[in-house]
This record gives C-alpha cells, sequence and structure tokens, in this order.
RNA sequence: GGCUAGGUGGCAGAGUGGUCAUGCAGCGGCCUGCAAAGCCGUCUACGCCGGUUCGAUUCCGACCCUAGCCUCCA
C-alpha cells in the first residue's frame, strides 16, 4: 500500500485511485522564458520517479505536466530580446526537453501549451462568472471573488483574514477584494490577444493550470503536484476555480517538492542565485545521473542544499554502486522476487516516497555483492547485481558502470583529472603502460612500476592490480 | 506580525518509545611488493528546559534558532 503525503491534510494517506489500477496526475510545469535551473531539475526529477514508481508498482499512470507559454515574463523577454515570443518559447521548449533527456526524466503523456487550451480557459471562466464566482471588472479584466468560494485557504491553511491583513500589494482598484485574481487580462497594445465574450485579452496564469488539467484528467483526479513555491496563491486558486467552475473535488493529493537551497537560501530566479541544468550537467558532474543521486539522497518533501562538496559526495556514493556493479555480467539471471531488499526498497518507496531509505537499500545491496565476490561465490554476485541495476533503475539511475568509468570525475576545484590531464592518452596508451608495469613488476622492480602508475594516476588514471596477476584501469 | 516546515554524530541525510540507517571523511585491522578497490571493526548523534513513561532523540508543553509562504517563482 503506498502512501502519500497530502498537503490538504497534513497527513500521509493511502493512495486510493479513483480508477482501479489508474493513477492521474497533473504537475505544474515550466514557464518558457529561459533555461531551467537544479530547482526546476529536483521538480522533474522527483516527479519523474514518482512516475516511475507508479509504473514499476503496476499503476497506469497518466501524467500531465503543462507549459505555460503566455504570461507577463514571457512577453517582456521576447520585447527585451526583440524576439517574436512564439519564438522565444519554441526555442525554451526545446531546451526544456533537452535539458529533462539529459537528466533522465521520462517524457509526460501529455504537455499542454496554454495557448493550445484557450477554449477550455474561455469555457471555464464563463462558467465561473455564470455561477457567481467572477465578475467583470470596471478594468475591463474578469476576477475570481475569492470570498464567494467557501473554504478558500485550506490548502494553504491560511484565513482571508490574516491574508487581508498581511497583503502587502497596492491593492488594484479593479478589484473588490484584494485577495481577488485575474482571470482574463483585458488586451494591451501590442500583446498577443485572444477573442473572448469579454473581449480581446489572454488568460491569466492559475486558471491555465484549471482549465488543462479538468480538460485532460476530469474534475476530479487523482494527485496534483508542484513546488513548494505554488501551494499559495497558485495551487489554492487553482482548487478555487476547479470546484467553483465543476461543482467536483478536483486534486484528491497534493504533492509539493521542497526546495534548492544555495548556502541554506532559496535559490531562484528573482534572487539571481541560481545554476542552470546545462551549467551543472556541463561542469560539476560526470553524468547527469551524479545530480540525480544527489537530490534522491534527501526527501522531496524537504530543502536541499546545493554545493560542490555535496555533488562530490554522491559522485563518490555512485562510484561505490558503479565499482560494485563492475565486471558483473549483463546478462544476468533474474534476481529472486520477493527478495529482503525488494521488500525494504518497496516499503521505503511506499512510505511517501521516502528515497534516502531506498537509496540505503541500494548501498547495502552493494556491500552485499562486494562481500559475495570476496567470498568467490560469482553466482550470487550476478544475481544480487542483476537486482541492485533493476531497483537503481526504477529511481531512474541508469548509468552502466561502462559509461561511468570511461568519464571520469569532474572536479571544478582542479586538482583532479580533467586539470592534471595535459595530454589525453588513448586507451592503447594506456593499455601499452600496463603492459610495461606488469613487466616491471614481473621483473620485481618495484620503482619502475610505480613510475608508471604515478605517471598514469597524473593523468587521472587509477590503475587496480586483480588477485589473478591483471590489472584494470578507471578514470579517477 | 500571521501561517507552515525543520533543528540528528566532522559533513550530508533517513528513522525509531528500549538491537543496525546509509554514504562521504577519520582511525585500526585484513588483503596488496607498495597501492587502489573491497571486506571487518571503530568513532561521547539526536537544539534547550520541563512533563508523561520502568525507559524518550522518538509522545506532550514552553523556549531558542533556521528556512519557506503571506508579492512573480519548481
Amino acid at each position: 500500500m503506498i502512501r502519500i503525503h497530502n498537503s490538504l491534510t497534513g497527513e500521509k494517506q493511502p493512495l486510493e485511485t479513483l480508477e482501479p489500477g489508474e493513477v492521474r496526475m497533473y504537475v505544474c510545469g515550466m514557464t518558457v522564458y529561459d533555461l531551467i535551473h537544479i530547482g526546476h531539475a529536483r521538480m522533474l526529477i522527483a516527479f519523474d520517479v514518482v512516475n516511475r514508481y507508479l509504473r514499476h508498482r503496476g499503476y497506469r499512470v497518466t501524467y500531465v505536466q503543462n507549459i505555460t507559454d503566455i504570461d507577463d515574463k514571457i512577453i517582456r523577454r521576447a520585447a527585451e530580446k526583440g524576439e517574436p515570443i512564439g519564438v522565444l518559447t519554441e526555442r525554451f521548449i526545446e531546451a526544456l526537453h533537452e535539458d529533462s533527456a539529459a537528466l533522465g526524466v521520462m517524457r509526460p503523456d501529455h504537455e499542454p501549451r496554454a495557448t493550445q487550451y484557450l477554449p477550455a480557459i474561455i469555457d471555464m471562466i464563463g462558467k465561473l462568472l455564470e455561477r457567481g464566482y467572477a465578475y467583470l471588472a470596471a478594468n475591463g479584466d474578469v476576477m475570481y471573488a475569492v470570498a464567494k468560494f467557501q473554504g478558500y485557504g485550506r490548502l494553504s491553511g491560511k484565513r482571508l483574514a490574516d491574508l487581508r491583513a498581511g497583503a502587502r500589494v497596492e491593492v488594484d482598484e479593479a478589484k473588490r477584494d484584494p485577495l481577488d485574481f485575474v482571470l482574463w487580462k483585458h488586451a494591451k497594445p501590442g500583446e498577443p490577444a485572444w477573442d473572448s465574450p469579454w473581449g480581446s485579452g489572454r488568460p491569466g496564469w492559475h486558471i491555465e493550470c484549471s482549465a488543462m488539467s479538468v480538460a485532460l484528467l476530469g474534475p476530479h483526479f487523482d494527485i496534483h503536484g508542484g513546488g513548494l513555491d505554488l501551494k499559495f496563491p497558485h495551487h489554492e486558486n487553482e482548487i478555487a476555480q476547479s470546484c467553483a467552475a465543476t461543482g467536483d473535488r478536483f486534486a484528491e493529493i497534493w504533492m509539493h517538492n521542497g526546495f534548492v537551497n544555495i548556502d541554506n537560501e532559496k535559490m531562484s530566479k528573482s534572487l539571481g542565485n541560481f545554476f542552470t541544468v546545462r551549467e551543472v550537467l556541463g561542469k560539476a558532474v560526470r553524468h547527469p545521473d551524479v545530480l540525480r543521486y544527489f537530490m534522491l539522497s534527501s526527501h522531496y518533501r524537504g530543502p536541499i542544499n546545493y554545493s560542490l562538496e555535496q555533488l562530490e559526495q554522491a559522485d563518490a556514493a555512485l562510484g561505490r554502486i558503479m565499482t560494485g556493479l563492475r565486471d558483473l555480467p549483463e546478462a544476468a539471471p533474474a534476481a529472486p522476487a520477493g527478495s529482503d531488499y525488494t521488500a525494504r526498497f518497496q516499503e521505503a518507496m511506499d512510505d511517501d516516497f521516502n528515497t534516502p531509505e531506498a537509496v540505503a537499500v541500494l548501498q547495502t545491496l552493494t556491500r552485499e555483492i562486494n562481500s559475495a565476490r570476496d567470498a568467490g561465490n560469482a553466482a550470487r554476485a550476478a544475481m544480487l547485481g542483476a537486482l541492485l541495476r533493476s531497483l537503481a533503475g526504477v529511481l531512474g539511475l541508469t548509468v552502466t558502470p561502462k559509461e561511468w568509468f570511461s568519464l571520469g570525475t569532474k572536479r571544478p576545484s582542479g586538482s583532479g583529472a580533467s586539470a592534471a590531464t595535459g595530454v589525453a592518452l588513448t586507451d592503447e596508451d594506456i593499455a601499452r603502460r600496463i603492459e610495461a608495469r606488469l613487466a616491471a613488476r614481473k621483473a620485481k622492480s618495484w620503482t619502475e612500476a610505480d613510475r608508471i602508475r604515478d605517471e598514469l594516476a597524473r593523468a587521472g588514471i587509477v590503475l587496480e592490480d586483480k588477485p589473478g596477476g591483471t590489472t584494470v584501469w578507471r578514470r579517477a
């Protein structure tokens, strides 16, 4: 039984799907006006793991992640760049797909774009007006009347009075209540606009998600997710809109992932202290799975502090698993179902996707493999190796030892392989030196043998002498 | 100010009313020509003060501290 922490109740609840064996999940995706940063990566990876694990547990999952391709920031950015809006968004959608793929994130089943769902959006706004939850403001905008909706504030644990007291924004004249928010913005000169019964204009941000999720998943579905910062007001507003428009329950479970911090401070575009996925993948890690392992090492709901040191620890930890898997047969015998490890892994993941615990199972399994190999039990090592590979795969960790050891650590600090390598050694160069060293060792010329080993070490190549008199190498 | 999460060993980070997280780093040992990798062992951990309890890091209360939200944001 899978239990999931529901932000709506603050408690873990069993996943009782609306349709047997089927999970419908909507996650708020990106506004495409820039490259994605590692905060986005955390969200993508967190819900990718949810997606993968639910499928692993036999559910049919419909995963929807929207793309906001019309919004103030997009319009502003396009104007700055002197680029048509459609060209800008297309460019960053492509970048989003590239970065997601690089991160090993499975594509959602649907990626609705706001601009493709105008009829659904307009339809929902119409319903809200009909039912008295919205009004046409003096300035031509359509606003949502928050006070009309019973239960506003339930998700974020806020009371209307507190919100009004805390409202620091200058009160918009057009609003009847400072908490009211825009459903439809009337067209301004030079901005993209669509026709509607309330004149030409464009949709507000919150209504996009309500309309797209209901259009694709229906008025009542299983899971709605997103970053913690969307809890209020975005998700609160979505609930108010969707429930009011459809009269149904909307999402049953709300999931929120925690932030990526830099120096214990939230990383965000507005603070300017962010790292893009591209720069991290390109410079800070030898393989994207290092970043994934780092994310998996802490629970998705908590904060995570990003630093090069943390990445290095993740590299070392994942490297340990790779070392354990090394030299095991690729086509391994099927692992017996229901082993202790499988049970522990499933127990951890069933408990609100406890990936740190699941990763600990992977590490324990690694030690068992090493012990079996040390004891000369190759069959057991191979069998456990197959199990380890399959469990790691469920978490989306798919790098193979072969790839891993051919890559080598990226150490931006400079002391490591990439900095040390003046000349790139080919595999043949390395093999030739290893031959020479083996000959020297045979002749017990330890000085010469060690000289060759040191030389290779300076080029970032680490040698390991195996019991049978053979030597293998890897990049540090 | 209101609301919400947290404070675990050198670092990161799970978890539990009374035996083990896990990884990195350190130390000792085995293995090795020496290493590397691996294995075994090891290191006064649970913010502070009370309370409940035979027993609390784990439950309850107060306090201190940190982060987030209350304004666009994964």
